[in-house]
DNA sequence: GCAATATTTAGATAAATATCTAATAATCTA
DNA sequence: TAGATTATTAGATATTTATCTAAATATTGC
C-alpha cells in the first residue's frame, strides 16, 4: 500500500463520497456516478485514482463494471493512519 | 473542523513528514526546516496549510514561532476517519 | 455480425498547488 | 536605533489535477 496514493486519494471530496456511497454495498460505475454532476470520463478518472490506492476493487459483470470498498485493505490502512495520529490507537505504546 | 482541509493536508509529503517531526515535541519553523530541502518560504506555506486544517499550533518565542501538535483535534480526527472506515471502531455499530 | 449500452482511454484545457525569489514584519542584541 | 536573525507574505512560474469532448473497448441481444 502506497501512503501517498491512499492519502491523495482521499483528498477529493467526490473520491470520499464515493467512498461512502460504497459502504452500502457494491455499485455498478454507472450507479454510483448518479447524482453525480460530472461526466461518465470524469468518474472514471476517479476510479482509477481510488483503485490505485487500492482502496476499491472492481469486477465485471456482464456489461457492467462493478465497484466495492476492498475490505482487505483497512488494516494496513489503520497501521497507516495511527503512525500519523498515535492517539487513534488503544496500545500505551 | 473541516474535512476537506485536513484530507488536504496530509496529502503532501512534506506536510506528513512535518507532521512526524513535531510528534517527538514542538519544534521551531527553522528547526522543522533542516533536512528538507526546501526554501524557509515553501515551509511556510506548509504551515499555513497545517494551520488551516487545525492540525498544528502556534505559538512566538521571542524570534522563533514554535509549532506543535494540535493534540484536542485529534477527538474529531478519530470520528472523521472511522466515518469513512468503519473498521478502525471498535464499535459493534 | 450489428446496433445498443456501459465504461474506459486519449487528448485538450482550466483550475489548483508547490515552489521560488524578493520584500516585509517581528524580535533580539550590541 | 541599527543590524542581524527568524519567519511570513507577495508575486511569479511550473507542475499537477479535475474536468470536458470525442474516440475506443467490451458485452449483450437481436
Amino acid at each position: 500500500m502506497k501512503q501517498q496514493d491512499v492519502f491523495k486519494a482521499m483528498a477529493d471530496p467526490t473520491r470520499r463520497a464515493i467512498l461512502k456511497r460504497l459502504q452500502g454495498g457494491a455499485l455498478t460505475a454507472g450507479e454510483i456516478g448518479e447524482g453525480f454532476d460530472i461526466t461518465p470520463a470524469s468518474l472514471s478518472h476517479h476510479f482509477a485514482v481510488l483503485r490505485q490506492a487500492d482502496l476499491v476493487r472492481t469486477e465485471r459483470r456482464g456489461q457492467f463494471i462493478v465497484y466495492s470498498l476492498n475490505s482487505t485493505v483497512f488494516e494496513d490502512l489503520a497501521r497507516m493512519l495511527i503512525d500519523f495520529f498515535p492517539n487513534l490507537g488503544g496500545g500505551k505504546k
